[in-house]
DNA sequence: CATCGATGTTGAG
DNA sequence: TCAACCTCGATGG
């Protein structure tokens, strides 16, 4: 269930992690029997995120693309970087080496490992835990596991992906031309005149511009909701009337917001509790955003109800209020019942 | 223990 | 526009 920050912290847990090396490839469920034989034995040679997508390249021109989709997940264990955030962008070899890796098996150093061997295990989805089980390694696959990629003393797992296929260079390249810009991935000039353009030539709300992944990478329904808070501007605004600077507005608050989100790992849009409430509100998942999720509660600015509606077929929640800026010709459900 | 819903996309109708 | 995909934490009994 990750937005695009959860895919490029994965993308750098394979660059500190797997890239470089050899990979043992299988499919313990079954699904994707032939697409591991494809890849088995071959090395991984580059880890990239681009949107929600994934791109794992290996030796001999193939490439692993997955999409996670709404409920699916990698769970890494052994050997893995305890802070996938940007510095190993790239998949240098041996740079993740240097940096904040844990290596822990047997573990004589270890104060508590008396006996069984224990791993470290983290699930890289929605939201980061990491936990030492005991057990050998490399662990038995839990459940449906699509994916089995395994190194000498780390593995991941795959499960619950809307995608997973083996494609060539080309293939990839036809998915990455559907795709609109990344800021981890293009220019900051180029990406935000993109966006820009894009959202200039048509009627359709903005609402669902951001949402849209030829207009915009990575952006989902929880920072949809709330970048739209932080500009104050009403979803349903066609995109051709929103304000150019509007709109570059927005392509800089989606950089800052994924830059942020790729660091803490977290989808903190609350900038107004930087200091104090900062770490509390981390840890609290109801007092992380504006508008997400708070239906019918009071809004954090002005106190208005939160309202939540159908846009196409994902719920969006906003302000009427403080998001009453830049009148919309149409207007979604809420919209109307106040006016009508 | 059963049911619901979710940070997403695709393809059928 | 809607069901399907196929997972799991949260919720209710």
């Amino acid at each position: 269930m990750p937005e695009g920050h959860s895919v490029h912290r994965i993308a750098n847990q394979f660059a500190a992690t797997f890239v470089g090396h050899r990979i043992t490839t299988s499919s313990p469920q079954g699904r994707f029997a032939a697409g591991a034989a494809r890849l088995d034995g071959s090395r991984m040679t580059g880890s990239r995120a681009v949107g929600k997508q994934l791109f794992l390249e290996f030796e001999g021109g193939l490439f692993l693309r997955v999409h996670l989709g709404l409920y699916g997940a990698w769970d890494f264990a052994g050997r893995i970087s305890t802070d996938p955030s940007a510095a190993t962008a790239g998949g240098r070899r041996g740079r993740a080496r240097q940096q904040g890796l844990v290596l822990d098996e047997a573990g004589e150093d270890s104060p508590h490992s008396i006996g069984a061997p224990r791993t470290t295990r983290m699930r890289m989805a929605e939201s980061e835990e990491q936990v030492e089980v005991d057990g050998a390694f490399p662990p038995e696959p839990v459940g449906q596991v699509r994916v089995r990629l395994l190194v000498d003393d780390a593995v991941a797992d795959l499960r619950g992906p809307t995608k997973c296929e083996v494609l060539t260079a080309e293939e990839v390249d036809g998915v990455l031309a559907k795709l609109g810009p990344d800021p981890l991935v293009d220019s900051p000039k180029v990406g935000e005149r993109r966006f820009r353009e894009r959202v200039a030539r048509t009627r359709t709300a903005i609402g669902l511009l951001l949402m849209d992944q030829s207009v915009v990478s990575g952006i989902g329904n929880i920072y949809r909701a709330e970048m739209l808070f932080r500009a104050r501007l009403n979803p349903w605004t066609p995109g051709r009337e929103v304000p150019p600077e509007l709109a570059t507005a927005l392509w800089k608050d989606w950089t800052k917001l994924l830059r942020s989100g790729v660091e803490i790992g977290q989808m903190m849009t609350r900038e107004d509790l930087r200091g104090k409430a900062w770490d509390r509100a981390l840890a609290r998942r109801d007092e992380r955003h504006w508008v997400y999720h708070r239906e019918g509660l009071p809004c954090r600015i002005c106190g208005t109800h939160v309202v939540m509606e159908d846009a196409a077929g994902r719920k969006l929640y906003w302000c009427p209020s403080c998001q009453a800026g830049v009148g919309p010709d149409e207007v979604g459900p809420a919209t109307r019942e106040a006016t009508s």
